[in-house]
DNA sequence: TATCTAAACGAACAGTGTTCGGTTAAGTAA
DNA sequence: TTACTTAACCGAACACTGTTCGTTTAGATA
């Protein structure tokens, strides 16, 4: 590609940013292709670089994956916790948002969300490190919520692990369904309305659910 | 392995066969293996023939797994027939048992269910005649029911569409949950009780909900 | 300037799904 | 029974895959 001389990256900051360019393409590659159909090679030769150079920075194509989930799940977090602080009111109300920001996140970016939730990763060999420090804590800051939310009086059933489990899974089924049979590959365009139509309807949905917990 | 003579099947009998026995072998190598782990000389190995024979009966690797599926979601969907045949009573009665009967049927059969359900079937360059007829037919049965209980007036809500996908959403929805975070390959088992208690409690509050539509 | 470390990478390894061409078992027709 | 045809069967090859090895050499350090 480029006719530029090459260098090498050996500064701290100098290799991370060259990792950080490994992930960016990663990322816009398996969100293109998803998992099997990106290759190390094709994903080299994007970076203008050796197959083989990858592994100085990545130990398998798996833990690219990871590496990349880690990102994204980390601004995603954040939004989340944003959420949370600039909150004012109950926290029923809270956790009707939280629920709004996973549906309108799969929205926006519905490819980002199926990678970050619904999709397998790459098989490895061996388990990386990032791949073992892996862990969503998503769930956790609903699970905070609910807490709060039972503790405040506002939500009647105690048990707030089930609870916090069975709204989460409430969510993504509800992008699940979206994904699957509005996005599919076979793009059927359903008689349910649009989008933010059934966004609409389940979230009054899960509104009515809060209130009778 | 065997150490039998090999003998050609010509008749449509023995053809069909041959092709039940592969789909057989198949599927037990991807509910042990999963999609990638599984390689066509494997499978080939496992039923003592040629890697290529096999492509005499099923076109790719991805057309096998659809083959499966059809299989599989054959048989579910006679027994969710078979249910809805057999109820006697309310619609939404029977709403409660057919998101009871696939709870049942992920916990019983939750590699099953992961393989229908969840996971996405390997990839290959052209698309074959069984991926093109692929078409769950679980929703319409839902659909269907749905139908009926709001023309009985048992549900209030009109939207037959939007509330059939919804509820369909929050059945895979709390199935997946139990799936990833109980069944997950770290193997954490919560402090959120055993299966049989989360989908006592998940049931509990589908037919609350189903109670306020 | 000399030394040393590790970034970079071409080539190879062991695997993959699939295709091609030849062999031959088995069904059909004479 | 014999001749003919056809397609089940399969070894070998093709173009790919993720990963590793050994070498080269850029660039930081002494």
């Amino acid at each position: 590609m480029s006719s530029k001389r090459k260098t090498r990256a050996r500064s701290v900051e100098a290799k991370d940013k060259q990792l950080q360019r490994i992930i960016k393409a990663g990322r816009e590659l398996f969100l293109k292709h998803g998992p099997e159909g990106v290759s190390m090679r094709k994903l080299a030769q994007k970076l203008d670089m050796g197959q083989a150079s990858l592994y100085t920075y990545i130990s398998s194509k798996r833990e690219l994956w990871f590496a990349i989930l880690k990102n994204d799940f980390s601004k995603f977090e954040l939004g989340m916790a944003e959420i949370m602080q600039a909150h004012k009111g109950s926290y029923k109300e809270l956790l009707e948002k939280i629920a709004q920001f996973y549906l309108e996140f799969a929205k926006e970016d519905g490819k980002r969300y199926k990678m970050m939730f619904q999709t397998q990763a790459p098989q490895a060999e061996k388990t990386g490190l990032l791949e073992q420090q892996y862990d969503s804590k998503s769930i956790y800051y609903l699970q905070d919520v609910v807490q709060k939310a039972v503790d405040a009086g506002e939500i009647r059933e105690k048990d707030v692990g089930k609870l916090s489990f069975f709204i989460w899974g409430i969510v993504h089924g509800t992008v699940s369904v979206v994904q699957t049979e509005f996005f599919g590959d076979k793009e059927k365009i359903p008689e349910y309305g649009n989008i933010d139509e059934y966004h609409q309807f389940a979230l009054k949905y899960i509104r009515k659910m809060l209130n009778e917990m």
